[in-house]
DNA sequence: CGTCACCTTGAGTGGCTTCAAACGGAGTGG
DNA sequence: CCACTCCGTTTGAAGCCACTCAAGGTGACG
């Protein structure tokens, strides 16, 4: 078990979105948890699947994808550490969409089955795993926002301030530096877009000094700025303990 | 009690996307469930609300909607009768999204404590609720891919699929005819489109022979062609028991 | 008969796409 | 050590999809 146990990775992400109590806290201590690393560009899950775990993200950002008849890829979100994309899968079998690593990405695997028992014995964890897929979807419904109605600057400044946002939300930002290694292809794909645009805006907003860009490397220079610029307003993220 | 009551809506929507047992259907019989009548374009809910209870769908049509900071609208998603549009609202507290009324609808309202209540109780129930919201999450999935990646006219043929394919799983469609009092400029919000670009969209499917519309009503008179012109599989609306 | 809400049509514009090519850094093999 | 490749970023130019603006048409309703 490294210091930061998958785990903690779980119960710290869970108690930021609910109120669990010490007995609830030792439950999750004990849910089985096997680790593995992935390289960038995998899919986990795809379209079909029936599932018989749900995974823990630990690090690295994944996406949920979706492909059209004509081979078009739509990213519908994203994952950071302590997210639990598949969580949907425990219920509903089949899988309407991929998961896929953006960049390289160490996950937790959980059996379907031990989540199962869980939820049924204690109502307050199923209550926090059920939150969970809820601010997923909120996240979806403001995406679909996102790529319906602002137009393509404004939307990347949302998504970026989004990434921030939850990224640091979970300790993952260091002096407001996001190490983030993901495509401008990748980006497109999130933000309905293609590539030469994605780099035109970001070429943009860093000419109006919001961001700086070095290698994968993201750093807000004016976050109120930023937020203006993207139409972002944190209420769809449903943090509740952000102390935790 | 009307010779279908709110109950036998709410039960049979829940059959048709979960297994449950007599007991269970006996437990929902019991759920308290006030009816009361809107107009169309009635904000049900509002962002930043706290709503104490949910409703289910009887009859007419909603939207989850949103508003940028420019004042422009987006629906997320639609709801038909046997939905339960803020059911979300149960474990998010504080509501990130609108419920409007896109046409005259009836609603049965349900207490969030007695709902929280029969939750702790019957872990079937629970399971049923939450799989209604993560249906709820793969419908917001599609419609990023939608809004993200198909062209306008594929968009709306994808659009009407999915309000036709819903409807008449709840039996709602007579003789292929769906009952549509909806507006082209609300079909827009929905689709991030402008309302002159929904009305060429929709004389196109015309034209092609896809669709036919007299008034408020649509019917699809080649589904198969519209199911392709839209791009349309129904994996992702998860129906489980489509006989209920 | 006037009003209102919605649908329809035309013309001009622009945001974003596509196509194509050049550039830069990281890794690889001769 | 240098060529070579690969992947991702950057830039330019041309074109189209969908938007905006504006006006006219239609049906419902008081």
């Amino acid at each position: 078990m490294s210091p930061t146990s998958s785990s903690d990775v779980l119960i710290r992400k869970l108690q930021s979105i609910s109120d669990l109590r010490e007995g609830d806290i030792d439950v999750l201590k004990d849910i089985q948890i096997q680790e593995k690393d992935f390289l960038a560009n995998y899919d986990l899950v795809r379209e079909g699947d029936r599932p018989v775990n749900s995974f823990v993200v630990l690090d690295g950002l994944l996406g949920s994808t979706k492909l059209t008849g004509d081979g078009k890829r739509q990213i519908t979100s994203f994952f950071v550490a302590g997210d639990i994309p598949d969580l949907h899968g425990l219920h509903l079998s089949v899988m309407d969409c991929n998961f896929t690593t953006l960049t390289a990405a160490r996950l937790g695997f959980m059996r379907h089955d031990a989540l199962r028992a869980i939820c049924e014995q204690h109502p307050r964890i199923a209550t926090a795993f059920w939150r969970s897929t809820l601010i997923d979807a909120a996240i979806y419904r403001e995406w679909v926002t996102n790529v319906g109605r602002r137009e393509a600057y404004t939307r990347m400044a949302h998504i970026l301030c989004e990434l921030i946002f939850r990224l640091r939300s979970v300790g993952r930002i260091q002096d407001h530096v996001a190490d983030l290694p993901i495509t401008q292809a990748a980006l497109g794909d999130a933000l309905g877009l293609s590539t030469v645009h994605v780099n035109r805006m970001l070429q943009e907003l860093r000419r109006r000094g919001l961001i700086a860009t070095t290698g994968p490397r993201v750093q807000a220079l004016d976050w109120p700025g930023l937020t203006r610029a993207g139409d972002f307003e944190t209420t769809y993220l449903h943090q509740r303990n952000p102390a935790a």
